[in-house]
DNA sequence: CCACAAACGTTATTTTATAACATTTTTGGA
DNA sequence: TCCAAAAATGTTATAAAATAACGTTTGTGG
């Protein structure tokens, strides 16, 4: 589970930093035709979406992105560098998602793993609800 | 988490029945396009994409198949009727998959999404690694 | 400075999934 | 039984997500 990849390796080019900016700035998870489509990236010239795809599996294995397996999209990672496995909780009204970490869970859910004699080396937790908002939201109408 | 959709309802279709024939007769998930492959399926009369996933939503409704949202492949739930979160144990050497419930994990998953404020109604986790079989062999060799 | 590796650009293609619309089958009353 | 509504299906086309292949540029260490 460890790599702390972002914590050494050269600089991050400039399409990197640019797809980064991008998904710092948005306020949901973005597809990479979503990040394809954004005026900014146009500007910095990415026209491609391989141009995308590329950047984002950088900035994966430098885990400062993430992907939310069952959106086909791509987060940015708010949280500092982490060991341990990350949850998402999804918003099914707003599209927003949440990173919590799962530092105790993590150890239980291997755990559950190694008595089947499998040896984990990636864990991957995503929720789908209502975040308090749309909650809030849903519950005044 | 509860439904119980497999407890009720109608009599599986005959592409339904089909389709979940095939699943459970592979080793492994399979996308919808190697189940549209297979010579069962095409005996069958099945030829389209679309028949494929109408069939497997229905099937999902029902939870008697799973989806593994990072391989985008499906799977026969080899378990019985259930309510709470199933996870799976992905090995990255030969693709097949483990089911594996997640009866306790799952109240500490959602109070950490309820810390948050978040009313989760869905828990997906999936956890790549290596199976004994593959990681025994990578021993050996 | 040069050689090598990494990143990038470009075009085409593959893989995964759904839209739209007509037809058939099933099912639950009248 | 028969009919109407709902569910499922067939068919064609298209959208959405991701990668292949190949050449060029950039950046970095020796």
């Amino acid at each position: 589970m460890a790599d702390h990849a972002h914590l050494d390796g050269p600089a991050l080019t400039r399409n990197q930093q640019t797809v980064l900016t991008a998904l710092k700035g948005a306020d949901k998870p973005l597809t990479a035709y979503d990040v394809l489509g954004l005026p900014a990236i146009r500007k910095a010239g990415m026209k491609a979406p391989l141009t995308i795809y590329r950047a984002l599996d950088k900035l994966m294995d430098r885990g400062l992105v993430h992907r939310i397996e069952s959106l086909n999209a791509f987060v940015h990672c708010d949280h500092g560098p982490h060991d341990h496995a990350t949850g998402f909780l999804i918003c099914t009204d707003c599209g927003r998602t949440l990173e919590v970490h799962l530092e105790s869970c993590e150890t239980h859910l291997a755990g559950r793993a190694r008595e089947q004699g499998f040896a984990v080396d990636n864990v991957r937790v995503e929720m789908t609800g209502r975040c308090p908002e749309c909650a809030a939201r849903a519950a005044a109408s």
